[in-house]
DNA sequence: TTACACCCTAGACCTAACTCCAGGGTCAAG
DNA sequence: CTTGACCCTGGAGTTAGGTCTAGGGTGTAA
């Protein structure tokens, strides 16, 4: 009970789509769940923590595949691999939020060119990000 | 001919392939590039500045739409409107490196354990940070 | 004036990650 | 023991962002 769920309601506290939920398991990012007589599914709670572990790491930038290798508990799996894996994934992980802070830096210039300019001449149509954006100078 | 190209030099020099530039191209992110009486496309070097911006910011979340958004220099584009625009991704930028870095954090925990284990024991094959990820801790 | 690398268009095809559908079964409440 | 919400499978469809193909023209160096 406290602990047992069904599709829907994994799905709903998750916030992905019961279609989702069985892709996954489809893909093993989810083991096959355990069934009723009927052969409805049956979830526990670190099913949900795990799907959200999943979402989490997509939204950084991880593919399913990667978000797979990382997960896969398959019987061989041993630490070494893992260490690795883990070790390739954070310098990855380093090189996207520098260039991230770049990028961010590179916004934030144009954002205060764009307020002088409206400071400067309210009316304005001509903008100065429009015109270096389209031109894109090198950061 | 020291700022002028064909698309072939375009694609070398922004890393993109042909189809590339020319799907841009019919996706408005690159304007109509003028063309030869033959009908070649003829560029200019700052083609590939746009081009190295737009996979920056690919490369960083941004769909081709948010991003043509942003470069679209199309009669009526007014500061106001670009202003807003960057303000909103500046917005979500800074929550993606925020999320970026607390990955980055949990990630490292993870590595540490599995140094730790492997210092203990070099012929562990059940991985401290496999069960984990497995049954997904919160962060 | 031909040889050969390069370019053109329209439109079909591809991959990842879903999302939807048909046709049918399950289950708790009343 | 029926009703209505919920679940099942297999397989087709969708979207973003390209990538490829067929069939044909261009440009320039020898």
């Amino acid at each position: 009970m406290g602990n047992s769920f069904r599709i829907g309601e994994v799905a709903e506290r998750s916030g992905v789509s019961i279609d989702t939920l069985r892709y996954y398991e489809r893909r093993n990012l989810l083991p096959a769940a355990p069934r009723t007589p009927g052969g409805y599914r049956i979830f526990n709670s670190e099913t949900i923590d795990r799907v959200l572990f999943i979402k989490q790491a997509q939204d950084l930038g991880f593919s399913l595949d990667e978000i797979g290798s990382l997960l896969s508990t398959n019987g061989s799996s041993e630490c070494r691999r893992v260490r690795d894996l883990l070790d390739a994934k954070l310098t990855e992980l380093d090189t996207r939020l520098k260039s991230m802070h770049e990028f961010h830096d590179k916004l934030t210039r144009y954002l205060a060119e764009c307020e002088e300019e409206l400071k400067r001449h309210p009316d304005s149509a001509e903008c100065p990000v429009v015109v270096e954006i389209a031109h894109a100078e090198r950061t």
